[in-house]
DNA sequence: GTATTATTTAAACGAACGTATGAACGACCC
DNA sequence: GGGTCGTTCATACGTTCGTTTAAATAATAC
């Protein structure tokens, strides 16, 4: 087992300490101390910093990417709604150790956020709006925005808050048993999901 | 009509520019130049940057907080389960046009949030877990934290994500309807807290 | 083995940051 | 009018940041 090379180093170290003290907190020297290597390794191997969070980010997005649509497509056309979900959240909870990665890059660097969703997720995004659209008949691409916005939510915040939970559970590793989250995030969404459903003609009265 | 003194010029173009560029991207000076005051009237009026955002905050959580209880006090033992989340959703939405700086408090400097959790939250907090959990019977404890959790995560990543719901609807003003945005809230949180609630006995079976 | 390329290193750059200082200014009281 | 106190001001301090440079070293090819 060869050591890892130095690129392979950074990502590493990059990810956990961009994830628990966030983008801009994080320094270069932070992450060049922490993987052993000179601060210049940063620009010779990622140009720059924000390349080098794109790195670390894309590095996790590909294969997550890649499960959530083999999952969706191994469903059943007649699946319920919560399959659907359990497609679309699954692979994320799963995806790394350091899920709140997710959330800094969002509320801390939209910019950068964005240019991953176009290059990475918009077409995986369609999909999935599809798949919920065909199980919410009645629901304007309005309603289904938001909708969806609301299971990104729940996703995200869930992902960042580990913290949170241990102090609010009393549970040391809230998110250990990931398949227990993932099903409570299906159940919360798939609830969510109908009621708001259910609400549409309300609005539009 | 006499000028806003400096102390409120700081806090109003603080509020404006924490809540658009983030905690960390936003400088004194920064700040300082659009209220058009001096640098060192941050640190005569608040001492610290900190203390400044604190302040910042601080400023509208008071008065939103009391709100919330007294509307959650007016509501009937028997009010249902959507009475209760209007209570806890409408205050916020409504609070301030700079929404996304409680967002920005979360997850940039979860420090600070707690600390205005602790003195200025906490109480509220748990008057409002007891009026959900007496509308959700059966929940323990863990469970019904994971459910006010998914609520706030909701909540946040609303107010948060103004530009990507105006990039998903095509609407240019989402957040402009302020009662959709918290009957959505309330629609799908209640079926999200209700469905969650018929999920417990899978989980400890 | 030497030449060429790829990688790593120590050191420094200029810029921006939060904070601190001491002088100037203004309103107000005696 | 002189003195006091709260406020504003220009300016500077020390630090840290992302980025760059050029030399040193390792790896590869001939």
């Amino acid at each position: 087992m060869n050591d890892p090379s130095t690129k392979d180093r950074i990502l590493d170290a990059a990810e956990l300490l961009l994830a628990e003290q966030g983008l801009n907190a994080t320094s270069l020297r932070d992450i060049t101390s922490a993987a052993g290597v000179n601060l210049a390794a940063v620009n010779y191997h990622f140009r720059t910093k924000d390349e080098l969070i794109l790195a670390v980010f894309i590095r996790r997005v590909e294969p997550m990417n890649q499960l959530r649509l083999t999952l969706l497509d191994a469903l059943a056309p007649d699946a319920p709604l919560e399959d659907v979900l359990g497609c679309f959240f699954r692979p994320v909870v799963h995806m790394a150790k350091h899920k709140a990665l997710v959330a800094r890059m969002y509320v801390e660097r939209r910019d950068l956020f964005q240019q991953i969703f176009e290059t990475h997720l918009r077409p995986n995004a369609q999909r999935f709006a599809q798949a919920f659209s065909q199980r919410l008949p009645g629901l304007c691409r309005v309603e289904l925005g938001w909708r969806l916005h609301f299971l990104v939510g729940l996703m995200i915040h869930t992902l960042a808050a580990e913290p949170v939970l241990r102090a609010l559970s009393g549970d040391p590793e809230p998110l250990k048993d990931l398949d227990a989250v993932v099903a409570r995030l299906v159940a919360f969404g798939a609830g969510g999901l109908r009621a708001g459903a259910a609400m549409v003609e309300d609005f539009h009265a």
